[in-house]
DNA sequence: TCTGGGGTCCTAGGACCC
DNA sequence: TCTGGGGTCCTAGGACCC
């Protein structure tokens, strides 16, 4: 999709259109990033990842909005119900990307194809996609992202090695900062130079990623579209995280935002039918960044005992006065939760558990909560 | 106003077991 | 006499993606 987040916000309110629109990732203009923006914004140099205030400097007038994820994953959900239509193998590559397979059907009629899917969701959702097609994966990534927005690239093999030719390493998907800085170090700067380079001394430098650099530089990419089906992916991991206003230094007050984030955690696994045997604390403050993860023999979707659980890492922290800035709490080590009644307790604690859901599903989340997250609520 | 929040995968070292 | 080798699990941290 193009600028996805900031096209269904101005598909759904005609205001929005033709205006700078930055989408942010929380409520407040502050102490936030650009999630996406609109071409509109797009033209005065902001950029999704941008620091709000840095992007509103550039475009003072752009119209700010929230993020509204369930929004975005609804039509996320209901674009994929509309592409696996064309084929078995049909993979959902993040909320807004697709990989479809349709070797089989040839190259005339794959291009059929892409123009039936665009011509879809312009009229179903009134936003722009852009499609690549290609032998593989990773080229028809690049080739879509090529041409933005409402573009439609096709690369053909004998294509490949000319389109590569030029194209700067970084705008691989895979090569972040850190290895485009270490490429350039090298004076590689695009993929025909990183062709050019010998394989096993890319390996030799980057390990497992060598290999990977050296297939990518000449266009190789033998991983395969997902079959639908394929596994119900689970996720791996479950997490929330929170950056506060400022730094503090309140041993209580840290314990609360534990707590809150726990219940958050903990929630999403019950939702998910799932248990954690892992543990995760993160703490970002005046100690740099503390992330200590802890293995529990049994798994849970308790709030209390992750939270209890989180407390036990806490202790493995620098004894000395904590001031925190950013902190997150994460459950992996995921399961199949299995409801254990070993002892009475447990079945009361249960009962209780799935009392507190439900009133918090019919009357809106937090409608009973632990005293003890009050003051961070 | 002064850089979010949700994830995945890989690597390396230490502990532990036989 | 004076401590092997292979394997797995756990943990921390880095890199990357959207």
């Amino acid at each position: 999709m193009d600028a996805f987040f900031a096209s269904v916000e101005q598909a759904v309110n005609p205001r929005l259109r033709g205006k700078p629109l930055i989408v942010g990732s929380r409520g407040k203009r502050n102490h936030t990033v650009v999630a996406a923006c609109s071409y509109e914004a797009k033209a005065y140099g902001i950029k999704s990842g941008m620091p709000t205030f840095m992007a509103l400097g550039l475009c003072p007038c752009a119209e700010f909005i929230p993020a509204d994820s369930a929004k975005y994953m609804y039509t996320s959900e209901e674009i994929f119900k509309m592409i696996k239509d064309y084929s078995w193998q049909a993979e959902t590559a993040s909320i807004d990307e697709f990989y479809l397979d349709v070797s089989i059907c040839g190259l005339g009629k794959a291009i059929t194809i892409a123009q039936d899917i665009k011509q879809k969701i312009k009229s179903r959702f009134s936003i722009t996609c852009s499609i690549g097609i290609a032998p593989s994966k990773i080229i028809a990534k690049i080739a879509a992202k090529s041409k933005k927005p409402d573009g439609l690239v096709v690369l053909e093999e004998k294509d490949i090695m000319s389109f590569l030719k030029d194209l700067p390493v970084e705008k691989v998907p895979g090569i972040g900062e850190s290895t485009k800085k270490r490429l350039n170090y090298m004076s590689i700067f695009t993929c025909a130079e990183l062709a050019r380079v010998e394989t096993g001394f890319l390996i030799e430098r980057f390990g497992k990623i060598g290999l990977w650099l050296s297939e990518v530089s000449r266009g190789i990419d033998n991983s395969e579209v997902a079959y639908l089906n394929e596994g119900e992916t689970q996720p791996k991991s479950i997490g929330h995280s929170y950056t506060l206003e400022r730094q503090i230094y309140n041993r209580g007050l840290i314990l609360a935002w534990i707590r809150m984030l726990s219940e958050m955690v903990a929630y999403r696994l019950r939702k998910d039918c799932l248990q954690a045997h892992v543990t995760h604390l993160y703490i970002s403050g005046s100690l740099g960044f503390l992330n200590r993860q802890k293995k529990f023999s049994s798994p849970t979707y308790d709030p209390q005992d992750i939270y209890l659980r989180c407390q036990v890492i806490l202790e493995s922290f620098d004894k000395k006065q904590i001031h925190c800035r950013a902190l997150g709490v994460s459950a992996s080590g995921l399961v199949p939760a299995q409801p254990f009644h070993l002892f009475d307790q447990d079945e009361k604690r249960e009962r209780l558990i799935s009392a507190r859901d439900k009133i918090n599903e019919r009357f809106g989340e937090w409608t009973i909560y632990p005293a003890s997250i009050s003051e961070v609520k």
